[in-house]
DNA sequence: CGAGTTTGACCTGCGC
DNA sequence: GCGCAGGTCAAACTCG
């Protein structure tokens, strides 16, 4: 009886869960439905999204090339830019400032300690020479191979010739001709500058510590890294802390990388280019077209998304070809770059106040410089996007999928957007932009590193003009689309969210396969005194 | 044992 | 030509 009854109840209650099971399942159903409609929808609002930024791209590039060809109209006996060639250092200097009324220049040096966020290393990656954006890996093994053997050479040679995004050949047409013209001796820098308290930033690429000196004038050491991520790489980067204030590390990449960049410093570095292009957008004024320009090409050169606001960068209006606006930065002494050295200087410093710079100006006649400045306001929901954004990018590192970053897409429409609507929206673009620069090291060093990537292509193709003219094109596009720059890999410690996510880890990363492997996590990056700079160096 | 760091020596460019 | 400073080399050492 009792068995019975049991039974019975049993089968009453395992009645009453099948229909709640099956309610469960409806309305699971009906939760999947709803979602996929939210999805549909959502995809519609990309696609148009995308329209309207590819159309806006076109009609910047347009607007570009339009200018390009007056400039070429205007001055055809002129061989090298006038900046270039009259400075023997040109430095162009991004500041990623966190104050949001930051226009502009405000003495670097005085940068105060606004962000705390930042904790730790900063990175900073040079350009590479064959960009991880590709599809094919295989490829990247067999530049790989090539490359290692003379670094030298390497850098001169933006190697094979990989199909860039049209979009990409074209800009680079119209932009690098101009840019062609440095000297040809100069070797491009990129000097970062950022709040950090970890030894160094890590930057997704491996670095080799192979000296270390005492600078003049600054009580702290400077310390010498060398790429190792692939055999030859001949980027170089020096870490050093500011003497004034210890808790900003000088990072100064040298070089273009003969090889993939890490997916992370890939991501990074495009994000960082786009926000770059964004910001500069916006700011455009101060920035010199040309050193925008080829930092952002090379940027865009790493992925497709980027591309577009390339674009819109160039489209700026040329504001400045011929305004372009020489002013001595020095941040700091004893970094004061060679004078052979063509130096583009991140200041990710969040500087206070906005007015000190200019009169820093005059100091050092000797450089120019070409600021960038990347107001910006605090928030976190950017960042929080960003990195989504950094993450979907990372999964497609090696995907030519330029459109679907989704990410990279709203901020290049928010930037088209503040880019149509010039002064009106400017802050709000410039202020996401910044924050999320200012929010993430890691970034901070992408944008570096991208930029670094892009001059040093630049100085290296410079060194082949001549050579060759109908290659001429295809290098640019290799050396800007393909080889990335070396990314900077902005880790600190801080490094935080992108490169912790998507680098892998630090002391191992790899050239070929590897990149393209997700790797779990980053291990500590803790240690400073690391080498790797996925790890812990830089 | 290999990879990476340390550190003094060495090289090079520049100003005087 | 000399000295200085920045940058690099490489032997010795450390660490996993
Ligand atoms: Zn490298």
């Amino acid at each position: 009886m009792l068995a019975f009854k049991g039974a019975a109840v049993k089968e009453e209650v395992c009645a009453a869960d099948e229909r709640s099971v099956e309610v469960g399942k409806e309305e699971r159903l009906k939760n999947t439905k709803t979602e996929m409609d939210e999805m549909r929808e959502e995809n519609d609002r990309l696609k148009t999204i995308l329209a309207h930024i590819v159309k806006e791209y076109q009609h910047l590039q347009k607007q570009y090339f339009d200018i390009v060809q007056q400039e070429q109209s205007k001055r055809p006996l002129e061989t090298t830019n006038p900046s270039d060639v009259e400075e023997p250092d040109e430095l162009v200097s991004l500041s990623l400032g966190t104050s949001s009324t930051g226009q502009k220049k405000e003495d670097v040096i005085s940068t105060k300690k606004e962000r705390e966020e930042d904790g730790e290393g900063l990175t900073l990656g040079l350009g590479c020479r064959f960009e991880g954006t590709r599809k094919s890996p295989n490829e990247h093994e067999s530049n790989l191979c090539s490359d290692s053997s003379s670094e030298e050479a390497k850098e001169e040679e933006p190697g094979e010739p990989r199909p860039p995004t049209e979009i990409l050949m074209s800009l680079r047409t119209g932009g690098d001709d101009e840019v062609p013209q440095q000297l040809p001796a100069k070797k491009a820098r990129v000097t970062v500058r950022a709040r950090c308290d970890a030894p160094t930033m890590i930057d997704g690429c491996q670095w080799r510590k192979y000296g270390q000196k005492i600078a003049k004038g600054n009580p702290c050491p400077r310390a010498y890294y060398r790429c190792t991520v692939a055999a030859g790489c001949p980027v170089r980067k020096q870490v050093q802390r500011c003497a004034e204030d210890m808790s900003i590390l000088i990072t100064t990449y040298q070089g273009t990388h003969n090889h993939p960049l890490p997916i992370s410093a890939t991501a990074m570095a495009s994000t960082a280019a786009a926000a770059a292009a964004a910001s500069m957008h916006m700011s455009g004024s101060s920035a010199s077209e040309q050193g925008m320009g080829e930092a952002i090409g090379s940027l865009s050169s790493s992925s497709a998304a980027i591309t577009t606001l390339s674009g819109l960068n160039f489209g700026l209006p040329g504001s400045t070809l011929s305004a372009r606006q020489q002013s001595s930065y020095l941040p700091i002494p004893s970094l004061s770059p060679a004078s052979s050295y063509s130096t583009i200087t991140l200041d990710l410093t969040a500087p206070p106040s906005s007015t000190s710079q200019l009169s820093q100006l005059g100091r050092f006649p000797r450089y120019s410089s070409t600021r960038f400045n990347f107001p910006s306001s605090e928030s976190s929901t950017v960042r929080a996007s960003w990195s989504n954004g950094y993450l979907s990018n990372e999964s497609r590192a090696y995907h030519d999928t330029p459109s679907q970053d989704s990410f990279c897409q709203s901020i290049l429409q928010e930037a088209i957007d503040t880019t149509a609507a010039p002064a009106l929206n400017q802050h709000p673009l410039t202020d996401t932009i910044a924050k999320a620069i200012t929010s993430d090291p890691s970034f901070q060093s992408a944008v570096a590193a991208a930029i670094t990537s892009y001059v040093g292509a630049h100085g290296s193709r410079t060194g082949r003009e001549g050579v060759t003219h109908g290659l001429k094109l295809e290098d640019r596009l290799n050396s800007s689309v393909p080889h990335l720059p070396a990314a900077v890999p902005t880790a600190n410690a801080c490094a935080s969210s992108y490169i912790n996510r998507s680098n892998t880890s630090s002391s191992s990363q790899q050239p070929n396969s590897l990149f393209l492997q997700p790797s779990p996590s980053f291990p500590g990056s803790k240690n400073a005194s690391a080498n790797h700079d996925g790890g812990s160096i830089n």
